[in-house]
DNA sequence: CTGAAAGCGCTTACAG
DNA sequence: CTGAAAGCGCTTACAG
């Protein structure tokens, strides 16, 4: 209706006092009489002008840029750093880059318009990041969530890719596979899934089997059709390693498509832990991360960096493999000895930090 | 490092120009020379100065008030609005209620402080939320979304929760089930619920058959397990009907817990169209909303109703029926006449607009 | 296209 | 505790 914006100077007639006091009451700054603070926050409240916080001194902000919010998993860490972030008064804003170097620029640009106290970023990939070169070079308090490292002074909080991704596919080997399909997001787009890829073959060559070519995939949205069919003629695996659980899900589904059960004819593993797959069923064997738990410490370090309080850490945490229904003993001869010449002794969880 | 503010000035120092030039290239608002430009920018880049946009001026944000992010329908919907907002130069800011009326009014208050172009809400329930209410009363542009309607001066973003549910549930009495349980977030936190729950007793009224008592559960997070014993052992239903996907995908696992097997046991369906309710298997007999859409809907809404172009409209965006694998027909003596006292005509979407 | 200057909304010593 | 006034960062006609 009325675009014409309100200012301290309408309160402070309709209150009766000099725009000073408005002020005064507006910051909390000096103590104002609780009469003259009433009639001002009335006035305010009748004139509609949002008293409590002016936008240049206490608004306080967080900003946020994630791949995609139709990743739970990304969904889920929002979720705690909008938390933590509230009980430090603070605001979350946020930008989605669409798995796109391009769009991390255009999120930061647009996150640094509203001035935030610090950022919290997953970006493609750490190490070329031109968006998050920026930021260190700027030496805005901010971590990466999810990535491997990234600049010197630019915190981080992840699980270790690598080891864990080795982890799970070892049990892939334990159950005698040998012919295993890693499925991942775009190397280039997901230092995760490149980070992974590497466990996958870490886990491999320890006991000598050969990996095949990975199958890499677009990342077009939350819960995608991905096709198999080529990939499974090709190679005629008997299990799949997929970089994440919203991929693992889709490869179950393809599978389904395609005649073939899990874990009766094709094992399946993911990464993640995002909530749904532990209800699913048959119940998915993956890595989790507690990506709720990661958004809270990541915000908490941002904003303990923004205060001073603290300097840019390489959070490591710890992730949980989570033994689920999806993979079965290996068929064909293979699986005469599953555990032939696996390993032994470094079977629990070798590559974890404490 | 250092807490000393980088003005505009220092900017136009740098330079060589004043600081009216400066302002210019911030703004874009004049034309200005590109060797000119290209000073300005390499000295604010060097002072580390955020060009670009001034925080008063074009900073401009919309205010997003969730129950949660954990639930996948409103982190699509947040990644709607997103997508939506950015493309018109608008941030989103966020908060989550957790669905209490207290974080309502907290959350707002957080996001008022932003000083937003308007928000964009999904409330416990429109008709009774103080929060709400005060941004009504405020002539906020605003509007809910998957909410029925709220006070006047708000728009609104929804399906016809109520005749979406008759639609489903109408397919449970089709396969011939009687004994149908109702499982869904409690009425007081959800006013989705409680209309769904209308909607079930609509269906089951339209063919004379008596609803059992509903089941409430709280809303504590995304995945949550929750415990039918005690509801199965005293009403012994053929189906249940969920309020929402992420329930349904829990009923299915909790059956599962008790040895029975859905669809043969026992039906389920669902409401949301969770993308990842797609990929599962069974498939999810569901009512599926574009929460997306809704959420590009609701910004593009808002943001004309804050820039005077728009007034506040009741948006009804049609739900569609997606059927799955998740019923059966139903065990026992009813299912020997499967569509008995059923009304044959009005099958096809009985309760929706346009 | 650019600068000098007026102006805007707000904050904050200063004086009472 | 309060007001008058100086000041700050920024924008924007105005003049060239």
């Amino acid at each position: 209706m009325n675009g014409a914006v309100v200012t301290i100077r309408d309160v402070a007639r309709v209150a009766g006092c000099s725009i000073a006091t408005v002020s005064r009451v507006a910051t909390g700054s000096v103590p104002v009489a609780d009469a003259t603070r009433q009639r001002v926050i009335a006035a305010a409240l009748s004139l509609n002008f949002p008293l409590g916080r002016g936008p240049s001194a206490s608004r306080a902000v967080l900003g946020v840029l994630v791949p995609s919010l139709a990743n739970p998993v990304f969904a889920a860490a929002l979720a705690g750093i909008e938390r933590c972030a509230r009980l430090r008064g603070v605001s979350t804003v946020i930008a989605q880059s669409h798995y796109l170097p391009e769009g991390e620029d255009e999120g930061v640009r647009a996150l640094m318009a509203e001035r935030p106290r610090g950022l919290i970023l997953t970006v493609c990939d750490p190490a070329t990041s031109r968006a998050l070169g920026e930021i260190a070079a700027q030496r805005l308090p901010a971590a990466t969530i999810y990535n491997g490292s990234g600049p010197a002074g630019v915190g981080s909080v992840a699980v270790d890719n690598r080891g864990a991704m080795a982890l799970v596919v070892l049990e892939l080997l334990k159950a005698g596979h040998r012919r295993i399909l890693f499925v991942g997001g775009r190397f280039a787009s997901s230092d995760r899934s490149a980070a992974r890829h590497v466990g996958y073959r870490d886990a491999l060559q320890a006991v000598g089997v050969r990996p095949l070519p990975p199958l890499e995939v677009d990342f077009i949205d939350a819960a995608q059709d991905i096709d198999l069919t080529a990939a499974l003629d090709r190679h005629r695996p008997t299990a799949i390693a997929a970089s994440n659980d919203l991929l693992a899900v889709s490869a179950i589904a393809s599978l389904d498509r395609m005649g073939l059960s899990v874990p009766r004819d094709v094992s399946v593993t993911g990464f993640d832990g995002m909530e749904l797959a532990t209800l699913i069923r048959p119940r998915l064997t993956t890595v989790a991360q507690p990506s709720t738990a990661m958004g809270m410490v990541a915000a908490s370090m941002v904003l303990d960096m923004a205060a001073g309080a603290r300097g840019p850490e390489a959070l490591r945490v710890d992730a949980t493999l989570l033994r689920g229904e999806t993979i079965g003993p290996a068929p064909g001869p293979q699986s005469l000895s599953p555990s032939a010449n696996l390993p032994t002794t470094e079977t629990p969880t070798p590559c974890f930090s404490d």
